[in-house]
DNA sequence: TCTGGGGTCCTAGGACCC
DNA sequence: TCTGGGGTCCTAGGACCC
């Protein structure tokens, strides 16, 4: 039997949600009714758009472009800062609202989920005139607009969630691809990025339908796995599953971070890596897993990144071995070329079964482990900054970086 | 116009073993 | 002494997503 999938994608989510707030508030001025954006801090240079409203668009305003570029084009955008606890906030009372359509629901990123709806046909009649009634709803009761795409499986329902917005319904079922899909530049498509559209071009590839009726093993050759990949898509091929999102099935936790100043010394940079340690090993403690994998990743002023990995023979969640290992990576690749951004990344993770913990060097690591769940419950209960280590203070490096937390879900790169 | 932060997956080359 | 090929593990780097 065909599937009937949904995919539902909040418009200009990071905006939206900022208006919507703002409203509640007692503000005047809806966000969404002039050019604005939501940014970052150029002065800590994490100055680009993070999202625009739809009058920013005329201005050619991109996501992903720095502020300066941005004001550029519109002098008169109004930029204000983000607020991720709102966006997660807001993501779960929108998960919460659709929860009562179907149980089977993948949350894809914050402001995107994928809806299993064939069992539900029969208890909700019309996909169709289900979809418009939860478009609706979240427009009533929650304030902000979605766009919903209807299909037999993710990929198509994905794609037809963009053909309109905001605030619309549309389907692409596999007899209209070829009408609806196929016209589409072939950037358009899921999974072609930056680095292949180019070399799809060559292949005098412009649109998704030459791609989709291109010669899959000329395309093989040049594209590797990829290429079959895309080519799949391309022709609405894609029969992954709507997989209820399980944080557990998460496979690495990292937090990184651009540096208000560039660093130029050794101390710094380890003082830099321990705000990130601690991070990283507290969500790592979170998720109930140890990792064998630590890996360290920088950006010099210039922009050239290096990375460092290495895997361990005993696996851990213990603030001070992560940064112990990040350290060494460090130590190890560091010329001293001034550093722009910074990061901290665990993997390869195992249960953190009661057995493995006193399996070597008993008493250290009980030890250890009894500090960092203090810890981590005095930060929980009072704030971050309850418990903080000397060497932070006057250093300009905030005792903790980076952020993403109890309420984090995994998100897939590949729709499978 | 100097370009965030959170992830996943793939590939290529070298080491090592049989 | 020089020769071969296959498998697996490890690491760096890059492509892609939101």
């Amino acid at each position: 039997m065909e599937k009937i999938i949904f995919h539902i994608d909040v418009n200009s989510a990071y905006l939206s949600w900022e208006a919507v707030y703002r409203l509640q508030q007692g503000d005047e001025l809806d966000l969404r009714t002039i050019p604005s954006a939501v940014g970052g801090d150029p002065v800590k240079r994490h100055g680009i758009i993070l999202a625009k409203s739809l009058p920013a668009k005329p201005y050619k305003i991109q996501t992903g472009e720095s502020l300066m570029a941005a004001f550029q084009k519109c002098p008169f955008l109004t930029v204000v800062p983000p607020h991720y606890d709102l966006y997660l906030r807001s993501s779960n009372a929108l998960i919460e609202l659709i929860g009562e359509y179907s149980a089977q629901i993948q949350r894809y990123s914050i402001d995107e989920c994928f809806v299993d709806f064939t069992d539900m046909v029969a208890l909700f009649g019309d996909p169709i005139e289900t979809a418009h009634v939860i478009r609706e709803r979240i427009k009533r009761e929650l304030g902000f607009t979605v766009s919903i795409g209807i299909s037999s499986n993710k990929l198509l329902a994905k794609v037809a969630s963009d053909l309109k917005k905001p605030d619309a319904v549309t389907t692409l079922f596999p007899e209209e691809i070829a009408t609806k899909m196929w016209p589409l530049p072939v950037e358009e498509l899921f999974m072609v990025g930056r680095a292949t559209v180019p070399k799809l071009n060559f292949l005098g590839i412009e649109t998704i339908g030459d791609l989709a009726n291109y010669d899959l093993e000329v395309l093989k050759t040049a594209l590797k796995s990829h290429g079959v990949l895309i080519w799949n898509y391309a022709n609405g091929i894609e029969n992954s599953d709507v997989k209820k999102s399980n944080r557990l099935a998460i496979k690495s936790i990292g937090n990184s971070s651009t540096i208000p100043f560039d660093i130029d010394n050794r101390r710094e940079a380890h003082l830099m890596l321990l705000s990130l340690s601690e991070m990283v090993a507290m969500r790592l403690r979170d998720s109930q897993y140890l990792a064998r994998l630590v890996s360290v990743s920088y950006k010099t002023h210039a922009f050239n990144s290096t990375g460092h990995q290495k895997k361990f023979e005993i696996p851990t969640d213990h603030t001070s071995e992560i940064y112990g290992y990040a350290k060494k990576l460090f130590d190890e690749i560091w010329d001293g070329t001034p550093i722009r951004h910074l990061g901290v990344r665990v993997s390869e993770f195992c249960e953190n079964d009661f057995v493995q913990l006193h399996l070597f060097d008993e008493f250290t690591t009980q030890k250890n482990n009894r500090l960092d769940r203090v810890i981590d419950e005095l930060r929980g209960r009072f704030e971050p900054k309850a418990i903080m280590r000397g060497s932070f203070i006057g250093s300009g490096i905030k005792p903790m970086t980076g952020g993403v937390g109890e309420d984090d879900f995994p998100l897939m790169s590949s729709i499978l």
